[in-house]
Formats: C-alpha cells, structure tokens, sequence
DNA sequence: CGCGCGATTGAGTAATTTCAAATCTAGTGG
DNA sequence: CCACTAGATTTGAAATTACTCAATCGCGCG
C-alpha cells in the first residue's frame, strides 16, 4: 500500500522504527477518500481521528456569530489536520475539517493511538515530537499574528507557503491569515496605501 | 523540599510515578529566585530551560518594529513558562521572559529533561501530554483571538482567569489579549461604545 | 451555455490605534 | 516617614487600518 509508505517515511524522519514497528505503526492507520467539500470533522461531534494527508487540500474553520467563515488550520500532503482540542480531550470539536478537493488521507483513531503508545514508548516519543513541533508552531504562528500587519502577514504566507496558495481559495487564506476576501484581494493588487 | 514536592504533586495529576520515579523526576529540578525585572530567558540565547512557577508572576513577551511590548504567555503558581519554540529546537529565543514580581520556579534543563524521557517511558508520556495541552490550549486561544472583538476577549478573560488581573498590570494583560493599553482601560470603564 | 462561486473594485463605516496631556500610584532615597 | 519621581492608568480627539455593503466581473463546472 502506497500510502502506508508514506506515513512510515515520515515517521522514520521522527523516530527510528525496525520493520516490525514500522509495520506495527503503520498496520493502524486506514486509508480513506474524501470528495470535494465532504466533511471529515463537524462540530458537536467527537473528533475520534488525527488525519495524514496523502494527496489533496484540507482546511480547518469555524463559524463566527456573525456566520463568517474563519480558516484555522490548512493542509496538503504531508501534513497532518484534526480538531487537535476536540481529539485530545475527545470531547466535541468546534471546527468543520472539510475537503477542498478530493483527497486521500490516513487516519488513526484515537484508540490505537492510545494503544500504539502504551505498546511501545518508541511510539509515545512519536507523538510527543509531534505534539511538541504542533505547540512550537503554533506558538509562532500566534506571535506572528500579532506583531504584523495584514499586509505584512500576507508577504511572509506567500514567502513560506507558495504552494497553498495555488491550491486554496483565496478567501480561505484570506481568513486564516486573518482579514477579509476583500482587503486580501486590495493588498494582493497592491493598493492598500502601500 | 517544598518545591520538589509541587512538582511531584502536580506530575501525579498527569501520570502515576512510582516513589522512586517520583524521587528521579523530581531530582533534577532545581530552585531558583528571580528577582522583579529580572530576566529568565533574553532574545538570542538558547532557551535551555523550562520553568515551573511555584510562587510569583512571570511575563513572556516579544518586542515588535515599533518598539511595543507585546505580552505572549503569562505565568503564576503551578503554571509552566518558558519560550517553547527555542526550548524544543534548542535555538535563539526570540522570547523575553521576565518575573513581574519576586518569584520561586523550578528549572529543568533541556538534557535532563531528554534524559527523563530516554529512561523511562512515564516521563515521555508526562512530557507527550504537557506538549499536547499546550498546543490544545494555543489552538483555543488563537480561535478566541480572531473570533472575538476585543470587548470579547476582555469579557472572555476576565471570567476565566480573574487571578491574573491582580497580579499583573494592565498594560501586560491589554497586550496579551492583543490591545492597547488605552483601549482596555476603556474597555473597562465602560465606556467603548458598548 | 448559463449558473454560481469566487475575485475585484468603490465608497462609506466601524473598530481600534496613535498622539498627547492629565492624573494616579507605588517604590525609593533622603 | 515623607517627598519625589518614574511608571501606570485614564481621558479626549484625531488618524488608521481594516471591514462592510454593494455592485460588477470572470470563469470553471455541470
């Protein structure tokens, strides 16, 4: 199977795995197609799985009161997407996880995450640098949105992230980078003051 | 001593230790006094340390362009502060961390710590969760900082952290809820608009 | 081929900041 | 213990930044 490939690949650059575990590890994690604007996540429901993306666009919202749309968290191959508060504490999400475009993901549920990390701490050391690299991130992504101007976060997102860009509406990063379509569209076309 | 007993009390929370588990853990925390104004971690050192606060306040923040203050992470008794993103990849901090009064924390060293988790799994698991809350709680910050006005976010703060208020001035507290200094004193009286 | 979603543009507006000055407060040295 | 001072808070008014509303345009998909 391709796709458990992949996720050992990525594991082995965290942790190193013998054969064994590596197909411990991997033997857990289910392949699963999502059509474009299919949900995987919606609030009030428990998020039982974490997500790797093999192929495709995921995006990761919440609804205002107003109903606005807000873009959280984005994904493409290689990452990883789930209601990280809603599967940590499996209590219900508060994000939509919809697809973009059709896509092919890995998911393991919470279970045998559980499981994998009592079975062996390589795994528990696993999750941890995960866990660990998602807080770090976070962190960053949090400082940056506060000390930079809009126009200033939309530089330093095409300077990091030229790749999304192509593959997500622009409303949608418009929304994780925190304004509006609108003001997005004004910067992009470089007419807002600057 | 006091110290090593609130961190055992406090890791016991998160995972069963053993006495001698509980005497390893512990052992390699060590005491330190921080005087008010005195800096913890400073931009461009390594951030080799994480801090648990067992009596005082502590402010992390970052300097932005025009010279601001902006309040990233705050610390009382029983919380953990350190500057994560530098800490975990063991580079430049980009953090100041500094006591806001006189304050007790426990240090543990980014080696010991490593060490921990290489001897025994427990250790791993204790680190794997913190890591998991932390990014828990940063993700439901960042959703609280773009979802809600800054009236909100005062509201929101003032009913779920009312200790916090005492014990650090406003100016600290206005720019970790991402305002300025004048706006919340408006805010607070009152007299915002609302 | 047309419908609907997404992007753009313009004009007016709201939220929050900036600048500036006045007032209050707490810590320090005499 | 008091006076002084630097730091912190408050208040007013002007300025900015980014948003809302509304209309138009473009284009990909069914």
């Amino acid at each position: 199977m391709p796709g458990q490939e992949r996720i050992i690949q990525y594991a082995q650059k965290l942790v190193p795995l013998t054969l064994e575990e590596a197909d411990l590890f991997s033997s857990v994690f289910k392949e699963k197609r999502f059509k474009k604007r299919q949900f995987l996540i919606q609030p009030g429901f428990v998020d039982k799985y974490k997500y790797f993306v093999l192929k495709g666009a995921i995006k990761a919202y919440v609804i205002d009161q107003q109903g606005q749309e807000i873009t959280v968290q984005l994904a493409i191959e290689d990452w990883w997407i789930s209601d990280y508060n809603s599967y940590i504490h499996q209590q219900p999400a508060s994000l939509f996880v919809e697809a973009v475009e059709d896509s092919e993901v890995l998911e393991i549920s919470y279970e045998d995450e559980q499981y994998l990390k009592t079975v062996n701490p390589r795994f528990e050391t696993f999750f941890r640098i995960m866990a660990e690299r998602g807080a770090a991130f976070l962190q960053r992504r949090f400082i940056l949105s506060i000390t930079q101007t809009a126009a200033e976060r939309y530089d330093q997102f095409i300077a990091a992230y030229p790749q999304l860009l192509a593959k997500f509406p622009q409303y949608v990063i418009a929304s994780y980078l925190g304004m509006t379509t609108q003001f997005f569209s004004r910067i992009r076309n470089n007419k807002a003051g600057k």
